[in-house]
DNA sequence: GCTTGCTCCTCACGCGGCGTGAGGTTGTAC
DNA sequence: GTACAACCTCACGCCGCGTGAGGAGCAAGC
């Protein structure tokens, strides 16, 4: 029994970790070998061995350098409500990754369905998501997915060709001085007013979500050409729409 | 349009970051201000502002600033292949998180079952654990977990405090030199063999997994008081059982 | 004895993405 | 003039080590 205590790279070898590791977990204090020789080499006794053992399970478990060394500092304390607690935390970060490759996902999708796409196009797409995100509730943004999934890929590129004509056309119209009730600033209108529609499916709460977006993000607006006088412009058109003629 | 340019404070309650952030993506050069007051402040142009919306975007989808930096620097990258390398390290990941989540649940679970645990218990059991997953594929622990439910917690306990009180009634045998043919070793014997399949279930691919792990930690037969002599007799003994009388 | 080659030692900096001061200047309001 | 907020530039700290640099200990062969 005269080999039991073991010297760094040793302890290395058999246990998978670096020596530097270990260097570390003495500097720290979360393993100090009991014993050094005279020239100050360490030397690892069964004792040290086993608190290492114990170290790298928990360590396997997610859990911090200071965290298990606070737990196997005192012996007293509820193995339950520490792993309970850390699974929490786990768990919560499980549902994060999730997302996470939800999103990668469909914007991987999204870029195998559409042609080969510019750096810019993505970026702008990117936003565009991240906008959804913040202003779409989950569900509300699967109702989106579903009608997208429903309509296909042609027919959305048709409606996203056809926006921009759409307002070029109604700013032209604006410009002219055009009278929004007459036509043919009505027809316009109420191919605005179809596009959104088939945005939103009729759908109260996405309306609403549509709405409070482009209330608080006005330069998204802008860059599409739509600037707060346009608007109003067709505001008053959509207005006469409805009004009997 | 004199008020396009903002300085750090505003940007940052615009964004959602903090003042350092910002400085520290000005430090990398990741984002730099296109302009500053005569005194040093940072004024961010509307095509500043631009950029940070994509870096916040290619952010959320988990890039390091070093890889977005390199994405926005030339503009000809592949879109797709990007969102798909950082999608399979995504998943990677995930796939990691929900292991750690099950063996968290586990080891939950089985606090939850058992009394309350003294720390030195549970620091046995997640080391036993450990080498379960060592040695034993996910299949074979599937099955021993099923093994163990049917059981039910009682009946295991039991085991487990009759393991001990096994291996000391053979210890005694061998110190006595009885020979392991006669009795009562071979009653003990018999006994050692019935525990063992009660926990293999005469699965062949498990007794393999089983025996390798007892060779490779000799340590943790130690530990149980099952020395290599011990295992020996114990040895000798099982081939008297087979051998006829 | 001396060299060779391995292992061991102790500093000490580096990473990523900032947080958190310290200590000083600028800008704005009263 | 004076308060106070917002800005500036260092510079250290975090976590878990990796990765050297520069030197001493240790067994084996010449």
């Amino acid at each position: 029994m005269q080999h039991t205590e073991l010297k760094v790279g040793e302890l290395a070898r058999r246990t998978g970790l670096s020596v530097r590791a270990l260097h570390h977990y003495d500097e720290i204090g979360l393993l100090k070998p009991s014993a050094h020789t005279a020239s100050g080499h360490r030397l690892y006794t069964a004792a040290d061995i086993a608190r290492l053992h114990h170290i790298l399970s928990l360590k396997q478990l997610g859990f911090s350098l200071e965290e298990i060394a606070g737990t196997l500092g005192r012996a007293d304390f509820s193995a339950l409500r520490v792993v309970e607690l850390r699974l929490q935390r786990a768990r919560e970060q499980l549902a994060e990754q999730r997302q996470l490759c939800e999103r990668l996902d469909a914007i991987a999708r999204q870029l195998r369905a559409a042609e080969p796409v510019s750096a810019d196009d993505f970026l702008q797409t990117l936003e565009a998501m991240t906008m959804f995100e913040k202003y779409y509730t989950p569900e509300q943004l699967k109702e989106l997915e579903a009608r997208r999934q429903a309509m296909g890929e042609d027919a959305i590129k048709e409606v996203e060709a056809e926006w921009p004509r759409l307002i070029a056309r109604m700013r032209e119209e604006m410009e002219k001085g055009t009278d929004p009730a007459t036509e043919p600033v009505r027809a316009l209108a109420t191919r605005w007013r179809e596009l959104i529609r088939a945005f939103t499916g009729g759908n109260p709460g996405i309306q609403q979500s549509l709405q409070t977006m482009s209330q608080q993000e006005p330069q998204l607006a802008q860059r599409q050409g739509r600037d707060p006088k346009l608007m109003e412009y067709v505001g008053r058109a959509m207005a006469c729409l409805d009004a009997p003629k």
